[in-house]
DNA sequence: CTCCAGGAAA
DNA sequence: TTTCCTGGAG
């Protein structure tokens, strides 16, 4: 039989999204039913089974979620939540605390755009007397963009909302055969505008939850389990074996190499020197080892396999760099002052000596360049040591001295710097 | 080992 | 469009 006239009308409206009107209708519900048989149920965040949902404990996990994977994030969901079990808990804590218990996370801008967000929000709360009810009210919250506030919305209010994450996204281009490149904003406002549609108007929080679930254990990116899909009678991509060709994405160029020094400066206490890096930057407002620019090289270094090991001719390169925009570049402010300090004891040139202890190299892998860092071990007297902490207090630098294991416990490290104290 | 995924801000 | 980090998969 065929289609009445109205619904050819809406067809063809909806060719875009190359799947018949029947099947877009029937899509949210086939997924809801698979989420009540088969969905997670017990994350410590979610709201679906109670009328009073949190939309801090929404905002607060979606937040952590945006670049994590759940098992990851969940016991740092736990501790931020026994810590700062309300909004005004985070909003009245120090940077210092939150940067603690988010360290090892990574992305640190979430961090502080979250502790910033608290604060945005109980002027909200001490203004309305209640969280943001609006996209729009949400969007405005540091941290917080489309597909978060979409969430809260959903999930953390019970109200309308639609979510278009990277789950969704690899579900979305799976089933409709969208194969536009998804890092390109006319695919992300496609996949958009098919996550509206899909999405009921009732029960758009449980859709968000089913969606998010389909991704993670169903639709994953490679080895999807479409036996079990409760789309796959209509997945274009299934249809012809292709599941894996989806989404499409740009192809990455290499990365480039930097080589840094990281110092671990010793003083006759034992204690070592520790510098709160810049809020803008890698591992911003966290707590790193001095780190001394050494050499970037461009894309992935031809046919070197093994990293290169910095010595005693790449200081001297440092020397000479110094004077260049590199410098400017590769250093913060406390580094600059430290390269100088050591320049003016002659620290630098005693590398070859005993003093400078040369060690292996510690690789870490960035977005968009590898880190070798090579720690390097110098002790300093007491006179030296008093003339560096005027420097640094004189230029308003964040410092401490202090052991691996009382810098471990009590400061926001990253990755990295664990890496290297458990040498 | 290498490669990859992932939201928001600037 | 580029910049942020880490864990997990291959």
């Amino acid at each position: 039989m065929t289609q009445p006239t109205a619904n050819s009308n809406a067809t063809s409206l909806e060719t875009i999204f190359n799947q018949s009107t029947s099947s877009l209708n029937s899509f949210a519900p086939r997924l809801l039913d698979w989420f009540a048989e088969n969905g997670r149920h017990d994350l410590p965040w979610q709201q679906h089974q109670t009328d009073k949902p949190n939309p801090y404990i929404v905002w607060l996990s979606e937040v952590m979620l945006q670049q994590t994977q759940v098992t990851t994030v969940l016991p740092y969901f736990a501790r931020f939540m026994t810590s700062f079990p309300t909004v005004q808990d985070l909003a009245a804590a120090e940077w210092d605390t939150v940067a603690e218990h988010w360290a090892g996370l990574g992305y640190y801008a979430r961090a502080r755009n979250l502790h910033k967000g608290a604060k945005q929000l109980v002027a909200v709360i001490d203004e309305t007397g209640d969280f943001p009810q609006t996209l729009a009210g949400w969007e405005t919250v540091s941290g917080v963009g489309p597909s978060t506030a979409g969430a809260i919305m959903a999930m953390g209010l019970h109200r309308y909302g639609v979510i278009c994450d990277g789950n969704v996204k690899r579900v979305l281009t799976r089933w409709a055969a969208i194969d536009g490149d998804i890092t390109k904003s006319a695919t992300t406002k496609d996949l958009w505008a098919l996550a509206e549609r899909l999405t009921p108007i009732e029960n758009s929080g449980l859709f968000a939850q089913a969606m998010m679930d389909m991704g993670a254990t169903l639709c994953t990116r490679s080895k999807p389990a479409c036996l079990l899909c409760p789309l796959k009678d209509d997945c274009l991509a299934h249809a012809e074996g292709r599941e894996t060709d989806y989404p499409v994405k740009a192809k990455k160029q290499p990365k480039p190499s930097k080589f840094s020094n990281a110092l671990l400066m010793e003083d006759i206490d034992g204690n070592i020197l520790w510098l709160q890096r810049p809020d803008n930057g890698i591992w911003g407002g966290l707590w790193s080892l001095p780190l001394q620019f050494v050499e970037k090289i461009d894309g992935k270094a031809s046919g070197q396999t093994t990293a290169k090991k910095p010595d005693a001719s790449d200081n001297k390169k440092l020397e000479v760099r110094s004077s260049e925009k590199v410098y400017e570049a590769e250093f913060t402010t406390a580094e600059q002052i430290i390269h100088e300090w050591l320049t003016e004891n002659q620290l630098v040139a005693a590398s070859t000596s005993s003093t400078l202890l040369d060690d292996d190299p510690i690789k870490h892998s960035l977005t968009h360049f590898h880190w070798y860092l090579t720690p390097q071990k110098l002790t300093i007297n007491a006179k030296q040591m008093t003339k560096l902490n005027e420097k640094l207090a004189a230029a308003e630098i964040a410092f401490k001295w202090l052991s691996e294991q009382k810098a471990q416990d009590s400061l926001g490290l990253p990755r990295a710097m664990i890496k290297i104290i458990e040498r």
